[in-house]
DNA sequence: CGCTCGATATTCT
DNA sequence: GAATATCGAGCGA
């Protein structure tokens, strides 16, 4: 029997939950000329998003279509395509008192189904298959269809299990954007080589 | 290796 | 019209 991350563990702190998914494992399911397939990958680098009081989300201008799952059922995929080419994965979280949160999940270090995520990013390099938010959707398949499946349920297409023990986390500013810039809210695990280059330069 | 640029949805100004 | 939770191709050093 394996575990599947429950709804109690996305009602915490956004950035507490971040910090907390890094190690554990990312599946998806899926099926690929009939027969039902699975790829997952250890998550090793994410990012918390919050409400309102967090300038660089997209929650901060309240509820729209495209962030509606952010105000939504915590545990829930939140997928949105970005600079007209990519896909990026968050999963809703957030303390109860808050209206809005998700954790951006940025890089994975692949674990099962490696010959079909090559195949999905036309890429040999294992390093590079994950290892940033657009690869990683792409890699797994991940598309806006998926957005708001329920990823506490083990029979989802989507879902997060329990995954080992990083040996170390590491905090940073955040990726990519221009505001906030002051929150810590990036989290790694520096002991993987399965990051985005811009992470690596930051943690030299 | 580092830099610039194109892709172009969603949202903001 | 501009900015954005990005990536990879093309180019020059």
């Amino acid at each position: 029997m394996i575990d599947c991350i429950d709804k109690e563990f996305y009602s915490r702190p956004t950035a507490v939950v971040a910090r907390d998914l890094v190690g554990m494992k990312l599946v998806r399911s899926l099926v690929v000329d009939g027969l039902k397939s699975r790829l997952s990958g250890i998550i090793v680098e994410t990012e918390a998003y919050g409400g309102r009081d967090d300038q660089a989300s997209h929650a901060r201008v309240g509820l729209t279509p495209r962030n509606s799952v952010m105000f939504g059922q915590v545990g829930r995929a939140y997928v949105y395509f970005t600079y007209g080419n990519h896909f990026c994965v968050n999963v809703s979280a957030r303390s109860p008192k808050q209206p809005a949160g998700a954790v951006l999940i940025r890089a994975l270090e692949p674990a099962e189904g490696i010959a079909l995520m090559k195949s999905n990013r036309n890429q040999d390099d294992l390093y590079s298959l994950a290892s940033g938010p657009g690869r990683l959707t792409r890699s797994m398949g991940i598309t806006p269809t998926l957005n708001g499946v329920d990823m506490t349920r083990s029979d989802s297409e989507l879902f997060i299990e329990i995954g080992r023990s990083p040996r170390r986390i590491i905090s940073t500013p955040r990726i990519g954007i221009t505001r906030a810039i002051e929150k810590r809210w990036r989290f790694i695990d520096p002991s993987s080589i399965h990051v985005s280059r811009k992470t690596r330069i930051n943690v030299r």
